[in-house]
DNA sequence: CGAGCGCTTGATTGAGTTCAAAAATCGTGG
DNA sequence: CCACGATTTTTGAACTCAATCAAGCGCTCG
């Protein structure tokens, strides 16, 4: 589905919005393809523009002192990313943001996006309902990352985003997770002693158990 | 100091604003005190206002499913404390905000705030500018739960927060720091022992290097 | 077709937890 | 102001989970 399609789907699911509404945001909305491997944005630049994946997936990624890399975040299709601290305050960005599949993205400046704040109601919502369902995941994830075991947090995951799973390398997810490659290895192994998998080429099962 | 001249010196620090509307903050914001061990919210009510603290101090926590308490916040004078989600969506909350100190607070409701949002162009601002640093600092959180030792973190802690250190019971700051209270009591008695602290009363006596 | 990358498996190690109990501190009433 | 009980904090010992180090296997993609 073209770009543009994607986005006019994600806001008519949410939100109210006018065709002349739509044709604002195509307007300040800028379409840009990245291959997998291809950067967004890399630590020590300055942010341009916050980003609405249409296609594809990126993640992105911070390098801690000792020199490893920890995945911040998932961004598959519906997904926004952006550095709003680098994009507010013009520092240089901690953040990597890398396509992991080739991928459409639409990207927003800070003057768009205050122009769309103004003149798209509904734009201005659903931002502001999704800085509320970002923070209040953050928590969860803080507490979480605090309190639960490895394999916990692994459960979590496949619970939260099952679709993102099956996209993402193993180590990807453990780096998310901040558990070794190793670590991951083991539990799935266990885990798929425990409860066995269902076998490889059956019948769909059908039960992707919705989260909450 | 009075609850609403710390307010007033927090936003005349932060941005510019006018008395008049000043005194519109003034009617829409209802005073309240709260002793120590008293409770804002508790898990399973529906928040009704957001709180800016004048004075004392709050923590919010959530308990987990195994039971144990995890100190998400700490809320010392100036700092605003919320559960938005609960706020905008009517549910119940997963948070317990409770004062540890005798506290003065400033309570906002949902109504209030989007007036002030409206009508307040020194409110939205900073309003933004802090829901945008809340959600760096908690990134930077989430990466260091998942990579840093537990000492890196307590030093972390005492970096950022070093007022805070002195004014809680130090289990609470285990809770904050996700580790066990027993934990943080060795990391102090190593790092006190490498990094000698001032003397209680007696004489310093000079050599305290005996190294494992 | 070989090299490298990702995943698995095993062995070892270490940071941090848990359990238990002593020592220090705090708050409250007499 | 002191004493007593209740929290906190400290200390010790055993144990656990997950990291690290080290091979080995199987793909794929160049």
């Amino acid at each position: 589905m073209a770009a543009f399609d994607v986005l006019h789907a994600f806001f008519k699911a949410r939100v109210t919005i006018t065709d002349d509404e739509f044709a604002l945001m195509r307007s300040v909305m800028v379409p840009r393809s990245l291959a997998s491997g291809a950067f967004l944005l890399r630590a020590g630049e300055i942010a341009q523009q916050a980003a609405f994946v249409a296609n594809g997936c990126l993640r992105s990624y911070t390098v801690d002192s000792k020199g490893k890399e920890h995945i911040v975040q998932f961004a598959p299709e519906t997904y926004w990313l952006a550095d709003t601290t680098s994009l507010m305050t013009r520092a240089p960005s901690q953040f990597f943001f890398e396509a992991i599949e080739d991928s459409d993205l639409l990207l927003l400046d800070g003057p768009g996006h205050e122009r769309l704040v103004r003149d798209v109601r509904g734009y201005a919502e659903s931002f502001r309902t999704g800085l509320q369902k970002h923070a209040a995941a953050k928590d969860r994830r803080i507490v979480s990352a605090m309190s639960a075991s490895a394999e916990e947090r692994y459960l979590e995951f496949l619970n939260t985003y099952p679709s993102i799973v099956t996209r993402v390398p193993q180590w990807m997810l453990a780096s998310y997770l901040g558990i070794s490659p190793e670590t991951l290895s083991r539990i799935r192994k266990n885990l798929s002693r425990r409860k066995p998998r269902r076998a490889r080429g059956g019948q769909p099962s059908g039960n992707e158990n919705q989260s909450r």
